[in-house]
DNA sequence: TGATGTGAAGCGGTTCACAGCC
DNA sequence: GGCTGTGAACCGCTTCACATCA
């Protein structure tokens, strides 16, 4: 166990090795070891270790992990204990969208209200999800207990809309909206973008054009923007 | 101008500074320096530099770089000087969203096929791009030119289906299912998956109750996962 | 003078390799 | 013997700092 400080990499591979091990527990397994969760999943056994090795020592040398226990603790590590009241601001297709994913690995993750300045969208409900005046996103938010905001409005809105869920006091935006965000002290924004993908296929996709000698598979970690 | 292999975090940067500069294009700006752009849309500077350094020499010295054709040295980079044709796999409600968002950047992407394993679905319409069986992905793929694939069938499918699409001969894939996927040869991969971030927030919220001290920005360089 | 292009330094993440423990 | 936990080596990306050139 150490106290330095873990990087996001590290973290974003503890939500796969999760959901590797939901995997094998359902298959009725109890114990693996690094190298068999690294053959299995295509990870790097030593970085497993190292990973999880940041917050604790929950293997045994000679035996391997238990999953139920590794589960249970990496649960605790990314607050997976707890319910998080999410608000998407949006409701067009992609917020919809979002709010209809029920996908959610462990059920961590409930949608609780949707946000649009369109006086046709609001007051009607969505998927069962009322669909509020973005102008009133402080009063709601606080009264739900939201936790957490989506960004899923055009890019030109997305910063003002960022802008109104700091002033309401959130410190946690998942932003799909194809522009790089601007946060302020310690909110985390997170952004997904699609744009971004894609034109890198393009690009791969017009540097290469079917370049088929050699197949070394370049790396792509895990964790990292594949 | 340099002959070596760039690095996907470099092409990711590329997206983002042609849509800086659509907008200052948009504004009537002509020229802009690395400097400038770095301190308009909190980028690098020397990043900037160094990641068009290895495309060629596009700036001028004592000036900076002219806004228009830099933007078409980007567009030709990443190979946005054609029209891409998309076909999305799973007609649910997060293909149907991207089906429908128009939105990437420069209308080179066009989405020409639904695919899916419903037979309540297939035959279909979903905002005027017809649902096929995905048992016919290979032939219908070949007959409407598809280059790209978007996989958004729930987790479970999703290798499946990526094994189809790498039978058919494609080559460029975009994942939106919460499953790293094997990829073979030269075809390549991009995982977005937004458990992974909804997670990643969680374990924000949960392992840093309210720190307010020191406001110092932690990094979050363009490109990576943020 | 002012901004680019770039070698070199710096930094952080990954992988190796092995000591330590079951 | 087998596997974890970890210091050290390695590698690649970022940042600095400056020579170069308009």
């Amino acid at each position: 166990m150490k106290a330095e400080k873990v990087s996001e990499l590290t973290t974003n591979r503890l939500s796969v090795y999760l959901r590797c091990l939901n995997e094998l527990e359902a298959r009725g397994e109890k114990t693996i070891s690094s190298a068999a969760l690294a053959r299995k999943f295509h990870l790097n056994s030593a970085q497993i270790r190292k990973d999880l090795a940041y917050f604790g020592e929950f293997g045994t040398r000679g035996v391997g992990y238990c999953i139920e226990e590794l589960s249970d603790h990496l649960r605790k590590i990314l607050g997976l204990v707890k319910d998080y009241q999410i608000a998407i601001v949006g409701a067009g297709r992609i917020g919809s969208a979002i709010a209809d994913y029920y996908g959610f690995s462990q059920k961590n993750f409930t949608v609780a209200a949707l946000f649009d300045s369109d006086p046709k969208k609001i007051g009607k409900k969505v998927n069962g999800v009322p669909v509020h005046d973005v102008k009133s996103f402080s009063s709601v938010a606080k009264k739900a207990n939201i936790e957490i905001a989506i960004i899923a409005v055009p890019g030109e809105k997305a910063q003002r809309v960022l802008d109104r869920i700091m002033k309401a006091g959130l410190r946690a935006v998942l932003n799909v909206a194809p522009v790089p965000l601007k946060a302020e002290g310690d909110v985390k924004v997170k952004t997904v973008d699609l744009t971004i993908s894609l034109e890198s296929l393009s690009y791969f996709l017009s540097g290469d054009p079917g370049s088929n000698e050699g197949d070394v598979k370049p790396k792509s970690p895990i964790g990292r923007t594949q």
